[in-house]
DNA sequence: CGCTCACGTTAGTGACCGTTCACGTCCCCT
DNA sequence: AGGGGACGTGAACGGTCACTAACGTGAGCG
């Protein structure tokens, strides 16, 4: 019984496939056909399947921010210490981060192509998401303040997502724990 | 007699406003009309300055790349202890991309609109700059080979180019040292 | 003065692209 | 059997946009 459906459905192949293709040519360097063509279909048969171009973004964007801000509740319900806590967290992040690189680099590349509604709707799950990092850093006491614990996690984000700027030359296996003690390090920094 | 001149040439006027539109709505997201409208000209006056738009971008990413890999190298020639070096690289490369977050995320954002020549010439320089802190790395003995010295100044980049993400909220006087001695941790950290 | 050249302007033009439309096909269900 | 819905196709439409063309203007200068 595999993890992951034997079946991928048509709406599933969409959106990784549009997930690599927007992740390397960013959201309006790639067409509609293009996406098509990727998933071997071709042209409009995406709106069978999403409302437009738009919408197929939306769902991919404000997907990822529920699964990350999921992930993080799950943490801070299972772990009181918050220096364990972080490392849960860490371990999480660095995961996520490792193995859905397209996602990562969409994620932060795109959001300005959302409309309105879908945008503000990803802004509240990541900023959700940042304040179990801002309050597990402050409950630590590795920062004076929430402002310094913002700047902190947003420091740690952008260590962790770094792996598609470093990946494709590195095997995972090797690249994580050295993100994980790097991040570690990062937040428990004294200035 | 100030160190940023006096009169701002139309090319200089230019290149500002495109970083900050390409930064806020992507090089796609950004018309010809609208980069002439925010310098106070309209439309096709660009073409007297530049041969395109993407040779608008080119300009603004070389420039970067270039600005990046001379501080680095002007560092490495200025100081031989490694960790040392490493504390000079990470002051100068903090101070850039708190200074520029527009020009940091464009750099980071656009790459893949570049047309192929300034593409591997950017590329080029971008390698040659990961190396200045591949080599402070190795000799400090932070890293165990290339290819972890590689994943560490990523991660180093990443973390210090968050200042797009936190900025805006927080001054940069605040922000400074508390990235700094994130990096710094982050670099020296044992795995 | 009159030539030139740097710098603008407005009005096209051709291409691309998101989206819709009209139509076909195959499977499931009563 | 047959009807309907899920899914796909190719053709057309409308808008946007980078880029070009034709033209204007004013400053430097012999």
């Amino acid at each position: 019984m595999p993890s992951v459906p034997v079946t991928t459905s048509r709406r599933e192949q969409i959106l990784v496939e549009a997930a690599r293709l927007f992740a390397r040519h960013g959201f309006h360097g790639v067409s509609i056909d293009g996406i098509g063509a990727a998933v071997g279909v071709s042209g409009p048969a995406l709106y069978r399947h999403f409302p437009s171009k738009e919408g197929l973004l939306a769902e991919m964007l404000v997907g990822i921010s529920e699964h990350l801000l999921a992930g993080g509740q799950e943490r801070a319900a299972e772990t009181t210490d918050p220096v364990e806590l972080l490392e849960a967290l860490i371990a999480f992040h660095t995961d996520f981060a490792l193995h859905q690189p397209e996602l990562i680099t969409v994620q932060d590349r795109d959001l300005a192509n959302l409309p309105d509604a879908a945008r503000h709707r990803v802004r509240g799950l990541q900023r959700a998401y940042v304040e179990v990092w801002v309050d597990a850093l402050c409950r630590a006491g590795f920062a004076a303040n929430e402002e310094a614990a913002r700047v902190r996690a947003h420091a740690a984000f952008g260590l962790m997502n770094s792996t598609p700027r470093s990946a494709g030359h590195t095997r995972p296996d090797v690249a994580a724990p050295l993100l994980v003690a790097m991040a570690r390090a990062a937040l428990h920094a004294r200035v």
